[in-house]
DNA sequence: CGCTTGCTTGAGGTACATCAATAAGAGTGG
DNA sequence: CCACTCTTATTGATGTACCTCAAGCAAGCG
């Protein structure tokens, strides 16, 4: 049965099918599939963790609506922010195949989570080879996100550093069909900070600096300015790292 | 057919079954079915590379013996190792799923490598779950130990990034049976500094600071101190995030 | 041997951290 | 709608871990 466009729309997954043909391609049986997946979405505050180190899980979150950050903390109590999730995003796909959680997840702001129960997931990605080939890509875009991180923070100063932090987000925004010009970042200072491996002080010089020179939007709230080529520019972005395909048009979940 | 354990010995990808089986419990016709795996095992000096940024291949590499590490490089020129690759370990599995490698591959002294077809192993993970869970598992605990190095460059100092850095390729090696202790490193100081996101000037002081202290093994050749404990504390080095279950005696691979 | 590659050491500079205080929002309850 | 509190942003002064440049040395190797 072949599903129409505007019901796509409104079934639960659907930000996460297109999270999905980022990097992949699935067919209309995969799609409907996807689309009987049971799943429930619950809302979660501002701050509460999806994930906990250590925590044994019997379901998987996918990140429906809102933001949210993986990060580890070092016997000393410093953090670091290992990667930045946004709408479509499976945050914890790890434990479908590893039995423990070595890192947390909370969310930035309150965010609206899609739960699916683990052997769902793994009896559906048994039944479709294309999902289970998309959720693989899925993991390997995120381990190759997570090496350009150690790249930025390794190798390039706090200016290029947090341009190129900045350039991914909007980069993988847009690519969900966000415009990263319009939504506020719900990104603090701190979280900027444990996110390149800086401190909050010197982000904070850093990106007045960057608004004086108009390459970030207004204080207070941050918010990314229209065109971002200048940023990228800084940032020696270059986000072929992300592995997002050109859209392909013959199936579309958005319109 | 049930396989002698002499003869598992002999066949050519036994380290790579060794390194699955650190993460993953396979049974005697996984075992089987992997040693009947055609692949060519080739030679390759020094400084080769096994995988080039943008390289499209048909086959997948897997480190028979020797090191690799992996790298990407910034516009300026500076280079970032975002990985070791030690004995077992399959070097560019993203290829068997995404279409164009991100960063390069290359050996760190004269290595033999394993290439398989890379149909063929996409073969052998949809006849046989637990290897495709394995294979996967693998990639999951690749993505885990590239966190670990952002938290580890993010957050922690010189010294303590070099002993933490020290301590996972021991407990890598380690874990695929090889004496930590015995084994030179083919390391230069530059390849640490690259690795830790220093200047090989900085990693030479702090090398020679530990070395005092008796932290690391003589001058010249790198060699890791017999009894790592020291190392670790300095290092808040937690193997948890290496995910290396318990061997499983039922299903050894090495005498 | 000379040449290359990697190690070592010194002097001086700087990008970032730390400490500390103030200001500005943002939420909350009365 | 104000007063209160808590969080987040801002700014200044000072410190330091690490970088840069530069030279000398040791050792492997053709």
């Amino acid at each position: 049965m072949v599903v129409a466009k505007g019901l796509i729309e409104e079934f639960p997954l659907a930000p996460f099918v297109r999270r999905l043909q980022l990097h992949s391609s699935l067919s209309e049986a995969d799609i409907e599939a996807l689309r009987a997946l049971p799943c429930t979405i619950e809302d979660r505050p501002k701050h509460a963790h999806l994930v906990r180190e250590g925590m044994e899980t019997r379901r998987t979150a996918i990140l429906m609506t809102g933001f949210a950050h993986r990060y580890r903390v070092t016997s000393e109590g410093t953090r670091q922010i290992l990667t930045i999730y946004v709408q479509g995003d499976p945050v914890d796909l790890d434990h479908l195949f590893l039995p423990e959680a070595d890192d947390a997840v909370q969310t930035l702001q309150s965010s609206s989570v899609a739960f699916v129960a683990r052997q769902a997931m793994r009896d559906l990605m048994s039944k479709h080879r294309a999902i289970a080939d998309a959720i693989i890509r899925s993991l390997l875009v995120d381990s190759s996100i997570f090496r350009e991180w150690t790249l930025n923070i390794g190798r390039r100063d706090a200016r290029k550093r947090i341009a190129h932090f900045l350039c991914e987000i909007a980069t993988r925004l847009e690519a969900q069909g966000i415009d990263p010009a319009t939504s506020q970042l719900p990104l603090t200072q701190d979280h900027i900070a444990d996110a390149t491996g800086l401190t909050a002080v010197h982000v904070n010089r850093t990106l007045s600096a960057m608004r004086a020179e108009g390459l970030i939007g207004r204080k207070g709230a941050l918010v990314l300015v229209p065109d971002g080529t200048a940023l990228q520019q800084i940032a020696d972005f270059d986000p072929r790292y992300l592995h997002i395909r050109a859209p392909d048009p013959s199936s579309a979940v958005a319109g």
